[in-house]
RNA sequence: GCGAGAGUGGCGGAACGGUAGACGCAGUCGACUCAAAAUCGACCGGCGAAAGUCAUGGGGGUUCGAAUCCCCCCUCUCGCACCA
């Protein structure tokens, strides 16, 4: 056969080919409220930032989403499988302010762009329900959304701290604090108080907490995470009484500090206060010591991220107060300043005990305080007992400590020292929790307009519904410091709707983790002139299955279980928990190039190098050497980045989906590599070469009976239903693509035996195997299995995305014999091939007669017979 | 720093506590070819002639049996509240 007539899977014709089959036969559209009684199965990946083009990332999240969503199809199930654009957000400010482009603008051609990428990629999506969080249609209900729960006391105002670029005049996110300096400006950061919207997700924390072991299809690290962050602790607040009051500069003298604690027991091994540089107390210190104020100045240009709070040398400042301890008369403690106290976290204040904290240990061996151990581990002697540079925050047994010594610790010395706390009256045994509520403000340009008026005669004013959306002003400028919109010169000037007078807008726009907190509710009916349609999220939510990567664990997830509950309470929904299950997915990756030899020239792009035959790696244009960095995400900084784009032109969706799918397990990161994706192109054409072989041969009834090799390759084909089906239930997509590799291998077996052979049923048993091939591999490769089915059947007006799911026949799938390993002491030193209802006695006695075996146990005494059916005999021998 | 994960041949990985390395990639040799590509066949963890033996990041432990369960350590990744 010469190459010209070498059979070959045209994808550049047979994609859009297929992708405008789907289209015409609306073969994934849903129903708002469907009727058809079909079991309702939502699979939703989590919608994407349009940044301009799919990335490699993209490409893995929807292939993932889309394996399921045919699936789920073909299993009988009436699937709901969306996309939409998740469209406000910092990068269109940035493409405004480089390149002179309106954010909307901006983000209009992403999307149009972005659409028809996904849309080469052959996903199963109801491109009807597409929604973006930046227009009016969408964040108009977010609006109204937000003023409901406003007036279901969800919705607070509260101050505080943010990173200030005091050149650009605006807010930055962390990201965009460098060093303790501004990305662009280079200015060093302020953390500045600014009075925000918050919405009340501390109200929440007990039933978010508890409610995640009821979420039995999410990742148990993820639960875990999320519970770390919610961070239920039980501890105590105590008062501690200054030795003298602290003069204020009015009349409100502070005569004390309230400390929470997860350590009451430790509260003996004291040796210091510590307050936030945000602590009032902190305040009243600055205005009588010049060396505080400057300390907290200092503390105000550190930023506000508690990675960089937790991990900069810990410093403080001796404010020179002293408070008495509760419990011991006449004994005091120097009050600091500390860069670690944390203002948002209890009351903003500790008592340091150095012995059982490394924090405050690392701070006490800084500032010379003193170590007073008070619980000594088990088995250690209290008199000798000291600690080194190493707090020690193990279980023990109290020391030191008047009336708690003896006591377990910390349990049964938490009980004693709260009670006595209580009885005293300057403490109590309290609950706290490390979650914040919800600062939802951002002072922001592309994002949706908060709906508040300030009156300065009615104060804070909601927006009446009647008025809603709340549209962005179009034209606006970037050349100002400072939020566009607040610089417009009259959008935010308005008739107050209570009183009618002068009154201004909000300025501020939401979070956009708000927009993507609701949008699968919004899904369920993105056209209804309401937020939701009750019906449609009745029947659709929760989300059956959600896909999305790792990196949004916390924060994107818990802001949507908190949102359902609050959209539950606003009567929008009566789903608390708005995913059912959930799979996180790696990241994608590539080896990073730098031009030169010493690992810090530009960066290069991967075809922008070459890989010579020697192993060296050079610039494709010049010849320059290349230094090949580490493994690492994609990402545009790096240049490392592989296009989508580019590799489905040159290979076809399908080899793409393949590829990403195959190399490894989804949840973890995958390497993306050129020579992957040619093994990957290549098993498309095999597949595709092997079935219209099969198909070539003439259909006919099945036979009555089949010859040795039609048997071995009807039992892969039906073994193959059971094991790719049992792998893409569990999300081993990566075993589903070995279990086709496998099948395809038998395939390609039979059809060597069919040269010249003349095995009963073979021709029709190839062509089964082919059909199933096809129907099994279409959740991954849609295109070539319609390809495929379409060469089975011609003439025929069937399509695999129609087509249920195939059963295995059993009897057809069993082995004929199983190989039982024998194993003596527990060693492998041999294998017996047994019939499958095979009793123990007969193999046991077959595995002891397994020559190697014999030989091993001649002359010794058989101590136990472990034997495993199916599986493993193990001889104990003993003498 | 705190919280959460991951680590198995040259590479990606497979493996209800039960034959470690399925399947793929790369590689080596061979067939076909004028040649190349494609395709097909064989080999493919280390040591050893073999019998064997050592091997799942490192060190301990539990078990008849550990990649899998437990403890300690190392390295890498994710999150840390205004990136999405």
């Amino acid at each position: 056969m010469s190459a010209a007539s070498e059979p070959r899977f045209d994808f550049g014709r047979a994609e859009p080919r297929w992708q405008a089959e789907w289209d015409a036969r609306g073969c994934f559209l849903a129903a708002d409220v469907p009727t058809d009684g079909k079991p309702k199965y939502y699979v939703l990946e989590m919608f994407p930032y349009p940044s301009g083009k799919i990335h490699m990332g993209h490409v893995r999240n929807y292939t993932l989403g889309d394996v399921v969503a045919r699936y789920k199809r073909a299993r009988g199930f009436a699937v709901m499988h969306p996309m939409g654009w998740d469209a406000f957000g910092l990068p269109a400010e940035n493409a405004a302010l480089e390149r002179g482009m309106h954010p909307a603008k901006w983000t209009r051609e992403n999307i149009t762009n972005m659409r028809a990428e996904l849309q080469r990629m052959g996903l199963s999506i109801d491109w009807t329900r597409e929604v973006a969080t930046c227009d009016p249609s969408y964040y108009g209900h977010q609006q109204k959304l937000f003023l409901d729960f406003l007036r279901a006391g969800l919705v607070a105002r509260r101050e505080s701290w943010v990173n200030w670029d005091p050149v650009d005049g605006t807010v930055l996110a962390n990201e965009q604090v460098i060093d303790g300096k501004g990305w662009r400006s280079g200015a060093p950061i302020e953390k500045k108080l600014l009075s925000q919207w918050v919405l009340k997700i501390t109200d929440y924390a007990p039933e978010l907490l508890a409610a995640l072991d009821g979420l039995d299809r999410w990742p148990e690290r993820v639960r875990l995470m999320q519970a770390n962050w919610i961070g239920r602790s039980e501890g105590a607040r105590l008062r501690f009484e200054l030795e003298a009051p602290a003069e204020g500069a009015a009349a409100d003298g502070i005569a004390g500090v309230e400390v929470y604690t997860t350590r009451p027991d430790t509260l003996y091994g004291m040796s210091f206060l510590a307050v936030a540089p945000e602590h009032p107390l902190a305040d009243l210190a600055a205005a009588r010591n010049a060396g505080a104020a400057a300390f907290i100045a200092e503390c105000r240009s550190m930023g506000t991220s508690e990675a960089v709070i937790a991990t900069m040398e810990k410093r403080g400042f001796d404010t020179g107060f002293r408070v008495k301890h509760p419990f011991i008369p006449d004994v005091t403690y120097p009050v600091w300043i500390a860069n670690f106290v944390l203002m948002e976290y209890g009351t903003g204040a500790i008592f340091g005990c150095p012995a059982h904290d490394q924090r405050d240990l690392d701070f006490a061996r800084k500032y010379d305080l003193s170590v007073v151990p008070v619980v000594v581990p088990a088995g250690e002697d209290a008199a000798t007992f000291s600690v080194g540079n190493e707090a020690f925050d193990g279980t023990g047994v109290m020391i030191n400590s008047g009336f708690l010594d003896g006591l377990a610790a910390p349990d049964a010395a938490k009980r004693a020292v709260i009670a006595e706390l209580e009885a005293r009256g300057v403490g109590q045994g309290v609950v706290n929790w490390r979650l914040r509520d919800w600062g939802v403000s951002r002072q922001r340009y592309w994002g949706c307009p908060i709906p508040v008026i300030y009156c300065d005669a009615c104060g804070v004013v909601p927006v009446p519904d009647s008025q809603l959306p709340v549209c962005l002003p179009d034209d606006v400028t970037f050349d100002k410091p400072g939020n566009p919109i607040a610089n417009h010169p009259t959008w935010k000037h308005i008739n107050c709707p209570t009183c009618g007078g002068a009154a201004r807008r909000e300025t501020d726009t939401f979070d956009t983790f708000v927009d993507s907190s609701w949008y699968f509710a919004r899904f369920c009916s993105p056209h209804s002139a309401a937020p939701v349609d009750r019906a449609a999220v009745d029947h659709w939510m929760p989300v059956d299955q959600y896909i999305g990567g790792i990196e949004h664990a916390i924060l994107h997830l818990l802001y949507s279980r908190f949102f359902s509950r609050a959209m539950g309470k606003t009567g929008y929904m009566a789903v608390d928990e708005p995913f059912a299950g959930l799979f996180t997915q790696g990241m994608v990756t590539h080896e990073s190039y730098r031009l030169g030899t010493g690992g810090n020239g530009t960066w290069l792009y991967p075809d922008e190098i070459e890989k010579l035959v020697d192993g060296t790696v050079v610039r494709r244009e010049t010849g320059e050497p290349v230094t090949v960095g580490r493994v690492e995400a994609m990402s545009k900084s790096k240049r490392n980045t592989v296009d989508p784009g580019a590799i489905i032109s040159r290979y076809g969706a399908d080899t793409a989906r393949w590829f990403i799918l195959s190399d490894n397990p989804p949840e973890r990161d995958i390497e993306w590599t050129e020579s992957g994706v040619v093994g990957a192109y290549r098993f498309t054409q095999r597949l595709f070469r092997l079935a219209e072989n099969a198909a070539l041969l003439p259909a006919a009834a099945m036979p009555g009976s089949f010859g040795p090799a039609a048997r071995g390759l009807r039992r892969a084909a039906h073994r193959a239903i059971q094991t790719v089906t049992e792998a893409l239930e569990g999300f081993a997509f990566n075993v589903a693509v070995a279990r086709m590799y496998e099948l395809s291998n038998a395939v390609s077996d039979a059809e060597k035996a069919a040269v010249g052979g003349d095995d009963e049923g073979l021709d029709w048993a190839r062509r089964e195997a082919v059909e199933i091939a096809a129907r099994l591999v279409a959740p991954m490769m849609p295109h070539l299995a319609e390809e495929i089915y379409a060469r089975l059947h011609p003439g025929s007006s069937a399509i695999v995305a129609e087509l249920p799911w195939p059963e295995a026949d059993a009897s057809l799938a069993a082995a004929e014999l199983v190989t039982i390993a024998v194993q003596v002491l527990g060693k492998l030193r041999g294998t017996v091939a047994m019939a499958p209802g095979s009793t123990e006695a007969d193999v046991l006695e077959a595995a002891a007669a397994e020559p190697n075996v014999a030989k091993l146990l001649e002359g010794k005494r058989i101590v136990k017979r472990v034997y495993v059916p199916n599986r493993i005999v193990n001889f104990v021998i003993a003498g």
